[in-house]
RNA sequence: GUGGCCGUAGCUCAGUUGGUUAGAGCACCUGGUUGUGAUCCAGGGGGUCGGGGGUUCGAGUCCCCUCGGCCACCCCA
């Protein structure tokens, strides 16, 4: 193929562009019904917006170019930014809480691998202004509703949930030096990667004792379940879990224990989160992450704005396939079905074709008919079979003149109707 | 950005140690039969073998470069 679409974009065929509106409206759903509003800002933003939050290091991560003037832009990575600097812009005269979602098509110049993309979408959820557990409890719950829309269940998926300010008190309880700790946070999210002498080596170099070390591996690489925190007080020594603690309580009263964990591991990047981290993976931990989100109480200040909470989540569409077509909960098809689907047996019932699909048309109705010349019924059906029509309406030289053939194709029930009475006949279905 | 594997039709693939006009199944399109979604029959479109260069009398096959895909790093906002 001598054009190819440039690395990492994908085409939308029909069945695709079908599935991405399908996961649209999904999002959007869900989203309203949790009480967020829809917001979006531009494609592309200037590329100090982006620096703000990530520091020069991520210009190579982004598409940027320069404007006629000179100015600098990129193309959005990611939404946040964009959301930070509205909020700031207009925090005097927005009504708090702010709970905003958004669906951008986001891109980011990453060599592309399974689950990761160019050009992909994402939706970012974010609640702004209200501090405590509930806020954070109450946006896990909204990723949760997602998955159970899509008909996902707990075994297919799990929030794994992990706190900043926790694991840094489990950390300095431990015996890591307050200097120390961002090096311990790193080892906490490679921990996976790394053999395990490697990693006794770096946690004795934190200034763990041999016994605090293993019980560090111990703490870090087990999950404890949803409403169970005192085992890990038990294990990491503390009488207190703190902020854990009242996040665990507000998970249960949204009754979705069963879908969440607490996972040490989980650490995120480590910029700009202040409180709750969490990570949305399929069970079998096999691919990257779904969704990820957390706090972070200092973005909208860090933005020129008052100091405001905040907490938030983003997930993308690529895993988030992946993973339903790997349970087998992709819909095959989700295109818009034709309500009818218009079909002639003989010349001179051809003609009327284009007036009855106007009028069908005219009142609303997804109509279509064959483009095939032949007057074999057997094709005819065939075509609108494939069409995926709900309905046939067959034309010939023996109904009664004003009545016309339908048959249903999920029944196969055939019937004699008026045309008048045509479209009531296929909405009553 | 670094390294490894891979690239023949829309899809899954075949294609002898380099040797005529590059094939099959499915899909797609056209027509026919039995005329109510099936079956069957006939025909058709589509590939400069990812692209470019080189070696050779001759390259899908060997060499180099490049583009793209997958995997591991980096990163994962």
């Amino acid at each position: 193929m001598k054009l190819q679409g440039p690395r990492g974009t994908r085409d939308f065929y029909p069945k695709e562009c079908a599935w991405q509106n399908f996961l649209l409206e999904a999002w959007r759903k869900v989203s309203v019904r949790n009480g967020f509003e829809e917001v979006d800002g531009p494609f592309f933003e200037s590329l100090d917006l982006y620096k703000i939050k990530s520091g020069e290091g991520i210009v190579n991560e982004l598409f940027h170019f320069e404007d006629r003037g000179g100015r600098e832009l990129a193309i959005r990575p990611e939404f946040t930014p964009t959301l930070a600097r509205m909020v700031a812009s207009k925090a005097n005269s927005l009504q708090k809480p702010i709970k905003w979602f958004c669906v951008p098509n986001l891109c980011r110049a990453e060599r592309p691998q399974r689950g990761r993309l160019r050009e992909f979408l994402q939706w970012n959820c974010d609640l702004i202004g209200v501090d405590g557990a509930m806020a954070d409890a109450e946006c896990i719950f909204t990723l949760v509703d997602l998955l159970r829309e899509l008909g996902l269940e707990p075994q297919h998926v799990r929030v794994k949930i992990s706190h900043r300010q926790t694991v840094r008190t489990i950390l300095t309880k431990l015996g890591v030096a307050e200097d120390k700790l961002l090096t311990a946070f790193d080892l906490l999210d490679r921990r996976d990667k790394m053999d395990a002498d490697a990693f006794t080596k770096a946690a004795s170099e934190l200034g763990m004792a041999p016994e605090q070390v293993e019980r560090f591996e111990q703490i870090c690489r087990f999950r404890y379940p949803c409403g169970s925190l005192a085992q890990m007080c038990e294990q990491t020594g503390l009488d207190s879990l703190h902020e854990l603690e009242e996040l665990d309580a507000q998970l249960q009263a949204f009754g979705i224990a069963d879908w969440c964990e607490y996972d040490l591991g989980i650490v995120r990047g480590l910029a700009y989160y202040t409180g709750t981290v969490f990570e949305l993976h399929e069970t079998s931990g096999a691919m990257r992450a779904m969704a990820g989100g957390g706090r972070y109480d200092k973005l909208i200040e860090l933005f020129g704005g008052p100091s405001m909470g905040a907490v938030g989540f983003g997930m993308g569409d690529v895993v988030l396939s992946e993973v339903l077509a790997d349970k087998g909960l992709m819909p095959q098809d989700v295109s818009p079905r034709p309500d009818v689907f218009i079909v002639a047996t003989s010349d001179a019932s051809a003609t009327q074709v284009p007036m009855l699909t106007a009028s069908l048309r005219e009142q609303g109705l997804h109509a279509r008919f064959s483009y095939k010349t032949t007057r074999n019924l057997g094709k005819l059906l065939k075509d609108a079979a494939n069409a995926r029509s709900r309905f046939v309406v067959i034309l010939d030289d023996d109904t009664p003149n004003g009545q016309v053939q339908v048959k249903d194709l999920q029944t196969s029930e055939q019937q004699t109707v008026a045309i008048e009475s045509l479209a009531s006949h296929v909405a009553l279905a």
